[in-house]
DNA sequence: CTTTCATTCGAAATCGTTTTCGTATTCTGC
DNA sequence: GCAGAATACGAAAACGATTTCGAATGAAAG
């Protein structure tokens, strides 16, 4: 029972393959009787139209593409099922892969999406992507692109982002309205903007409380692992044991943190607080359960298809398309660790 | 720069289309001299091939698609993990799409696929698939399919499993020979096979050493939910003191009840032990840390698209499919709570 | 009765690649 | 010098859907 063609259909109707595909696509040069025979009988035989011929000839492979540097990360997990669920309402598909935060594997998979005709590219950029080569090549052959969650200032596409400075202004405001005074911060790595970012808005907090800000209380977590947290965590009780409160870049820090300091039973938060970043399942489910910022995992996917989607029909239209950037809030989880 | 066409070549090098096509692919019917002409304008100019144009010749997409349950699973993300980085190296692409545990939805994502024309459809059944015609639709296509983790016992396709009652059995009888006797089960739904295994080793742990199966210390989880697991701990406490250990059917009951048991400062695992299934991340960041089974998700990915890769291979040829059943080792990892 | 126009349909070209088959040329051996 | 084989290339027909353009029919208008 392998897929019909319309040249099947026009066979067992006694009409022409244009007759069919016209009926079909409700071409007004067909009459209304030979369309609802047409419609009838494609319906009953389940006839879909052959994905890859058709390509060859509207150009347009009904595909995106997604990247995104990790896997097994439960927020990009929640981004990618809000691609996917918006993408199927509008009938497309999703090729997903993945650059393990590699600028390498970052400009090969860009290639193998070009190659493969998508749609539309929505990505995350790598930690390590210093150049902008690959993506100026998808620019190039017009081809849509958004970025979400980690973006490149330098080049001006559409993204969907969240504030990652308020957002950290928040969370260490937080910290200082709990009475703490002397808050580490366990930072990201130097490259992606977003750690970049959360770092600045912790200055930001401490200077506008005005807290002096120790350079020596900055911790830089490169692989933003939870074993980082765990090591950086013994560095602060062994070394700087004034320190009362820790603002993580992310959760995995900030757990990593929390385990080495149920294992000293330090008490949290009184003895010293922490705070994450992102709101993982597993932020909830330690104890003390941790606080942290929200974000907006599924509902980014669904602004990042839609302005994908947007910038089609632009191009469609042959309009010059405007590139926007959508800012989506977040929110403060206060929980047991402050 | 939009993409060059095997015709664009064939002009500038004054050559027919054909010669070009069967220079590019080492036909023996073309001299050394112009395959590396050739060869070597291809690569300057960095053609590549329609993918589509190529599809309607060859029928063969290069890509499979993979249909999973849940996104943002620890365990199933890894599986991806694997299946994407082996399809990278065949040159395949991976479409995904997400069941979210529901029989209709996977039914839909099969014949999004099937249209799509894919070469080979890698899935893990839905808990709630009670029919297989999407799954025959399948497999009268003469698609090749490959099950992983969860699979049909009524279809006989080629999967990627684990042995779920020989992992819970051990899992069983190491909390046995720590001298645990009243052992409870958090088991799972009724419908995956992975769940009646799991049950079942766990009973049979217990006939092997001589201990009375209890019909009322078995509590079904049926979402797989910590706050299942939360909850069935406080009723083993409040009307079961006289449990001293739990095995879970999965991680997350279990961290659930290592939650309450923290809360309730009953010790961990002196006064109750637990035992998760399925080692995820957070199974190491909890504390106490975790003992669980852990199962291979890469692994599983690479050799379900082995399998595929294999079963297409032998269609190629005309041969007829064997199918196989690859059953992977599980490693019973032992940590703070038992 | 001829001209004009709307209606309904189909032939054929097209997208870019693959592959079969044929042809022209050169080379071998006798 | 000539049959036969080997070598190197190209013409053309697919694959299946889309779309342009032209043709046939009948109706309306002069």
């Amino acid at each position: 029972m392998s897929n019909l063609t319309l040249k099947d259909i026009a066979k067992t109707l006694n009409l022409s393959i244009t007759t069919v595909s016209k009926a079909l696509k409700d071409y007004p040069d067909v009459s209304a009787k030979t369309k609802e025979r047409v419609k009838a009988y494609a319906k009953e035989v389940n006839f879909t139209p052959n994905a890859y011929a058709a390509f060859l000839r509207t150009q347009e492979s009904k595909i995106i593409g997604v990247i995104i540097p990790r896997l097994n990360h439960y927020f990009f997990s929640n981004v990618l099922r809000g691609i996917m669920n918006t993408a199927e309402e509008h009938n497309y598909m999703v090729i997903v892969l993945n650059s393990e935060e590699s600028y390498e594997l970052e400009q090969k998979q860009v290639d193998r999406l070009l190659r493969q005709n998508v749609d539309g590219i929505l990505m995350s950029i790598a930690d390590s992507t210093h150049e902008l080569d690959h993506i100026n090549k998808i620019i190039a052959q017009k081809i849509p692109l958004v970025f979400f969650d980690k973006y490149s200032k330098l080049s001006d596409c559409s993204s969907v982002i969240i504030n990652d400075q308020k957002a950290a202004f928040a969370a260490v405001e937080h910290l200082i309205r709990q009475g703490k005074k002397n808050i580490a911060h366990f930072r990201g790595p130097l490259l992606p903007q977003n750690s970049i970012d959360r770092f600045l808005g912790y200055r930001k907090a401490l200077e506008h409380y005005g807290i002096e800000y120790r350079k020596e209380w900055v911790f830089r977590c490169d692989d933003i692992s939870s074993d980082e947290g765990y090591a950086y965590a013994k560095t602060v009780v062994e070394n700087h044991p004034e320190i009362d409160a820790v603002f993580a870049v992310a959760d995995m820090p900030a757990i990593g943190a929390i385990k080495y300091f149920n294992e000293q039973k330090i008490a949290i938060p009184e003895q010293i607080a922490v705070m994450g970043f992102s709101n993982w399942k597993i932020a909830n489910l330690i104890t003390p359960s941790l606080s942290t910022i929200n974000q907006p995992g599924e509902l980014m996917g669904q602004k990042a298809f839609e302005l994908f989607y947007s910038e089609l029909q632009q191009l469609k239209k042959g309009d010059t398309v405007d590139r926007q950037i959508i800012e989506l809030d977040t929110d403060l989880i206060v929980r047991s660790s402050t």
